[in-house]
DNA sequence: ATAGTACGTGACCGATCGTTCAGTATTGCC
DNA sequence: GGCAATACTGAACGATCGGTCACGTACTAT
């Protein structure tokens, strides 16, 4: 996830797990089973360490869920943040966008399925969903200006067609598996293709 | 949910809830907070009774998410085993079939979205999954058939459009609710429109 | 009036939950 | 060798989990 040119800059101490490594295989299990269904003994199990263990690697079982969290949502904020992107003209920055969004999906695959899972059961999820929200209203501003534009239809609700298509992207954490049959390329060619022009043949 | 010509047919016995209402009940406080987030002392403080008078209309928690997604599932079968969808000609059969989708999604919604959250963590939750995949297997031969047929495009790989398609379609119960400022009949237009032929402008 | 049915209570069970704590083990650097 | 840094153990905690039990109440059909 983070830079890591040096392959192991020779950690002092006692060798083991690091914060990152757990957490790591926390959200794996997280997206396994969901959050509230994983006790902390899974995560430990799954280590190969006592519970304890883990608590000398973070405070709280929720501490881990606001981390990854927020490895997603820095992801998905970049892409609108983006400099490159930001200044296109509107058809192209939506499908800019767009095509950023599945990358980033791809590429932080388990933060983001953990993401899209968070229900608000706490303030950690109450605070990530807020964040997500305001990035939701951001994408639905760039869409209605695109319909403005003319380049998006105008048939059908702005709100809604933004909606029903990042709900199209969203939903490849639910079956897209890096190394599978289906490579990065090809598959952000065909959202792309079928968010801007339909199943359909013309 | 089920039939309900008779308003009420003069039940016997002292008056309260019953099975019905507690199931919609659970499955509304199960999609708030997941399934697993939510005891049945919750359950019991929704609805005013204590634990125990849970248990006298059902045997165990999970027979309550088993009834749950039971409904979604027969639901959805439905809709390909429809006799005026099975025999139009291919084209015709996937919108048909996108279209009754998104109406069983709409009259079933807190049934189906539980169901669309279901990680497997049980025997009841993988049989349910099992369900699901033979039900996804039947769309994607569906689609393949209208590639062949040449009414959907064979630019893009067919289990893919078909994912992503019914990804589109699933995140609905992401943010549709019945009463709110989209209707029905809007709703299911502008799926099937979008799942077609694109946000693009032509 | 009464029998039968449906609905509900309160106290309790063993198991598991997330978390804490005092102590121990293994490394790199000086 | 000594020290700082890092990683980990085992036993225990209070709270909450799903579920059970023996029993009391309110209604309807006959």
């Amino acid at each position: 996830m983070s830079a890591n040119a040096a392959p192991t800059p020779a950690r002092r101490g006692r060798p083991g797990y690091d914060r990152a490594q757990v957490l790591a295989v926390a959200v794996e299990l997280f997206n396994e089973q969901g959050y509230d269904a994983t006790s902390v003994a899974d995560l430990a199990q799954r280590l190969g360490l006592t519970k304890s263990a883990l608590y000398h690697h973070f405070d709280s079982k929720e501490q881990l869920l606001a981390l990854a969290l927020d490895e997603a949502l820095g992801g998905l904020e970049g892409v609108l943040d983006d400099p490159a992107i930001a200044e296109a003209a509107p058809a192209e920055r939506l499908a800019a966008v767009l095509h950023g969004a599945v990358l980033v999906l791809v590429d932080r695959l388990p933060y983001v399925t953990l993401l899209l899972r968070v229900r608000g059961n706490s303030d950690v999820e109450r605070a990530a969903l807020e964040r997500r929200r305001t990035f939701d209203h951001r994408v639905t501003a760039l869409v209605a200006e695109a319909q403005r534009t003319g380049s998006v239809r105008a048939d059908v609700d702005g709100a809604v067609v933004t909606r029903l298509v990042f709900g199209m992207v969203n939903s490849l954490v639910e079956w897209y598996r890096p190394g599978g049959p289906v490579d990065r390329e090809r598959l952000t060619h065909d959202v792309v293709t079928v968010a801007l022009d339909g199943m359909r043949t013309r």
